[in-house]
DNA sequence: GACTTAATTGCGACTGAGTTGCACAAAATT
DNA sequence: AATTTTGTGCAACTCAGTCGCAATTAAGTC
């Protein structure tokens, strides 16, 4: 039997390295840049950004950048907004209140920048 | 008298690295990275930089991320959000249908990512 | 378990956006 | 016209992200 990270569409090994970012990511309440996570790595970042790469083609992560020019990776949950606050940099998952009715477009992501509550 | 961009709050001058930045990014249609207008652009690029920051300061352009991860600049105009095709990279200016009401936030910026409908 | 092979990895070299310190130039202020 | 402030060019730098290649490993087959 095949071990593998998405049995249906996928045809990705299910390596040590692919365990691993998978583990962090999954163990982190918010999105993560390569800063936040490099030293915890272990394997090289030539090996980092081509899984990134593939776990976003096979939908099981999100990138999206920041305001502080850092790119950020998560898990792909259900689907939601991510607030960008341009002061304190701080991310937050948000609930959408409304949802997009765009006929014909498919919506992966929604990045919302701006001032939050604390720094305004 | 002093020559201001924007006499009120600002005191930046209007040098001729300035005018020629902002020039370019209202001639065109749609937000530009730093590749687009590299060769257009007779300063050094710390020159761009530095002006480019300024301007981010002063609220005259606002940057964003798209997903070929270049940075795009635009002038800033009446607020609208921007719908970045991950397949074909297209960045399309849109009139939200719906507004966000979202209390204590700011909003600065939208950028939604997905398929366009050529792409879909 | 040993064998095969295609996928994956580490390494080192590279690219290119963006930054920084510094010395010089251009405005603005006195 | 001298002084202070602001802006610019240059060169050196940082660091995320990429690429080619040779070595390694996961998964399937016997």
């Amino acid at each position: 039997m095949k071990k593998e990270i998405n049995p249906d569409t996928s045809s990705l090994k299910l390596t040590t390295a692919r365990k691993a970012i998978l583990e962090i990511l999954h163990h982190s309440k918010h999105p993560l840049s390569y800063e936040d996570i490099k030293n915890s790595l272990l394997m090289d970042k030539a090996t980092f950004y081509r899984n990134i790469a593939k776990f976003e083609e096979e939908g099981l992560i999100d990138s999206f950048e920041s305001s502080d020019k850092k790119r950020y990776f998560e898990l792909r949950k259900s689907p939601h907004a991510h607030f960008i606050c341009k002061v304190c940099q701080k991310i937050e998952c948000m609930n959408l209140p409304c949802t997009f009715e765009m006929e014909a477009y498919t919506i992966e992501n929604v990045i919302i920048k701006g001032k939050c509550p604390h720094c305004r």
